[in-house]
DNA sequence: TAGATTGTTAATCGATTAACAATC
DNA sequence: TAGATTGTTAATCGATTAACAATC
């Protein structure tokens, strides 16, 4: 007998599962019981096969003619994230990108909640913002180690990121969620997940450009 | 004759450009005059040719045995992005992600400029954000139509950006950048790019959580 | 020259979309 | 029942990677 056959997930699915939540979330609250993988498909622009099929992944199984059960459809999908047990994690960079992230009430419905901030100022040690403690950068990988910490949220400059990230695999931490426009060289085990507003900007600006562009 | 072809540039080509860019202008700074498609896929992991076939997408001709000449390349780069002309900007959602935005010194380098922004708190209004005026959200459509601002910033919660949104395409806005999780529900000519965290973060905690429970 | 690198065509890979029998 | 929807296989599409002659 094989064993359980854990099927590759690719990342466009993981994507998109999120966007699925907002929506069921919504429809929820309208008091929907029941949606079809054509009404969710619909309010993405999206193609109901590839509803459907994403919705396999989380192991939920429909009925033909009526779809998905709302809430046990959340929870699944919930659950295949990994968001219904909330991972601590440690942010560094108390600047303005990192006490934005640090004020956001709704990352904890997304999976994380961040028990710590570091900056590498010393001025900034010591205080909180939004209740969440200050420590300096140095005091990072001993704290991580002691605290088993494995999300670390990088929002310094481009410049100091893989120093950071340095420290954070010191600490013992396992995922990185990077917003510094930079590659970041780190062991292969390292999970890392860039947030690189530069290249979302790209796509904006060169197509508005087309756009314009074309009209003439 | 036919017209100029206008080649399809796709998403993923656009989204990596900023990062050749990025390593770019690095070794520009080390004084670097050439560079090699290899060396770029190297310091980005990835496939030489393909980093050949994006930069042909700029029209720059490399020389065998040598590269590409680094100011150049650099400049076909900002020039296909349409960062060397800088657009103007307004940003709606003056809380701690939108003054994060407006703090942030960078994206003028990346094509934007904000030179406004605009809330629906009235006590914010007449203030400033790091010398950005702030407006009541009502004087929205009128400022952006006299101004002429064609790209339009969300960084509201989720339940006002569509309310948002339909307020910038009054005002006559092409293109948002939409950091709220939701789908906005706009003509097809408006383009829009979104920035979704939670989604950014799905991959990252469920990949997490798979590489945890595989140690187990 | 010898050898590294380009530009480009062909092959592969993976994700999306189409088609359709099974089901309630 | 009739008809909408599921689950799944097959076809298509598009992006990535491999191969290689041309070039400096």
């Amino acid at each position: 007998m094989a064993a359980k056959e854990i099927k590759h997930v690719p990342e466009p699915v993981l994507r998109r599962l999120p966007r699925y939540l907002q929506i069921l979330t919504r429809l929820k609250e309208e008091g929907l019981k029941e949606v079809s993988s054509t009404r969710i498909a619909n309010e993405l622009h999206l193609d109901s096969t590839q509803v459907r099929k994403d919705i396999e992944f989380t192991g939920i199984i429909g009925k033909p003619k009526t779809g998905f059960l709302v809430p046990q459809l959340i929870h699944a999908i919930e659950s295949f994230l990994n968001w219904d047990n909330v991972t601590d994690a440690f942010l560094v960079g108390a600047g303005s990108l990192g006490t934005a992230i640090l004020g956001y009430p709704g990352f904890n419905n997304y999976g994380i909640n961040i028990i710590a901030a570091f900056d590498s100022n010393p001025e900034k040690a010591g205080g909180t913002i939004r209740n969440i403690p200050i420590f300096h950068i140095d005091k990072l990988p001993d704290l991580s180690n002691r605290m088993h910490v494995h999300i670390g949220i990088i929002t310094v400059p481009a410049a100091s990121a893989n120093e950071v990230a340095a420290k954070m695999i010191d600490g013992g931490i396992k995922a990185i969620w990077n917003f510094a426009p930079v590659q970041l060289r780190v062991p292969k085990e390292i999970i890392v997940e860039n947030v690189l507003l530069h290249a979302s900007l790209s796509v904006l600006t060169r197509k508005l450009g087309q756009q314009i562009k074309d009209q003439k």
